[in-house]
DNA sequence: ATTCAAATCACCCTTTCGGGTGAAGGAATT
DNA sequence: AATTCCTTCACCCGAAAGGGTGATTTGAAT
């Protein structure tokens, strides 16, 4: 960003010795006027145009692989922090001995957790409560 | 993109005009040149930089909600149009009894065409399966 | 202080999954 | 004719998943 604008402002300097000279070299040879902005015209098109890109291409890439976390579904659903956390390990393709390793505790809670999801989710397999996650975008 | 062209046309038509408009006024105001090409060079990045946008951002646009199959993926992992049929029904989170029933075939059958789809997507689990294929955009 | 939800774990039982092996029929290729 | 691949199905076995019930602890809210 700073950068840019830094080009910016050394491209106009440039052009205004550009246009000094000019100045002196219309005397000589009779070019018209039109003929020397038309180039100037051409030349801050194409800054312009790669300004643009410099600047939106942030956007583009930002505007890729965005998750935001629908709180109020999950809210509504009764879904708590921990049931959560099962529920991105589960889309992971982890087995619910994995997750109870990956958060201490142990395989029947898992089990548990797992089972209230499939209740507050209203599926009875961890395919579809993935799915039925995604769709809902309690995970990414 | 015609359309663009055109006002691109239209613009620099317009500037001939604003031109040769300038030439009379520049003898009666004594104004220096360098203040209408800069307002040129301004109007101009402007001109690009709104064009830059409006290239790139149907590019946007375009690269949302499309799915393509991956069928050079597909003949490199050797899965056949069955298997891929009952890796998309497992996508949809239905159990091998399910997908058997959908199919007319027996749980059997299934069982095979899962076993060999682990093999060949080099998983375990019907939920890393299904993760693993839609990195490889083997289903949508 | 009592109530309540969350988190933890246990035990039971049934169903589903996944791995391994084998095999038969059919279509396409060589 | 022989080979190869796909599809289909069977059986066995162990592991994983899912359903149900009940219990303890802890922290937060009333």
């Amino acid at each position: 960003m700073k950068r840019t604008v830094i080009l910016y402002g050394l491209a106009l300097a440039g052009l205004v010795f550009l246009l000094k000279y000019l100045e002196y070299r219309l005397i000589v040879h009779d070019l018209s006027i039109e003929f020397y902005v038309g180039l100037v015209a051409l030349f801050f098109t194409g800054l312009g145009i790669w300004a643009g890109l410099k600047l939106t291409r942030k956007q583009v890439v930002m505007g890729g692989p965005e998750f935001i976390l629908n709180e109020s579904e999950l809210q509504r659903l009764g879904i708590s922090k921990r049931e959560h956390e099962v529920l991105e390990l589960m889309a992971k393709g982890l087995s619910n001995q994995e997750i109870a390793d990956k958060l201490f505790v142990s395989l029947n809670t898992i089990k548990t957790h797992s089972s209230n999801l499939f209740l507050k989710l209203e599926v009875s397999r961890r395919t579809q409560a993935v799915q039925r996650a995604k769709e809902l975008r309690l995970i990414p």
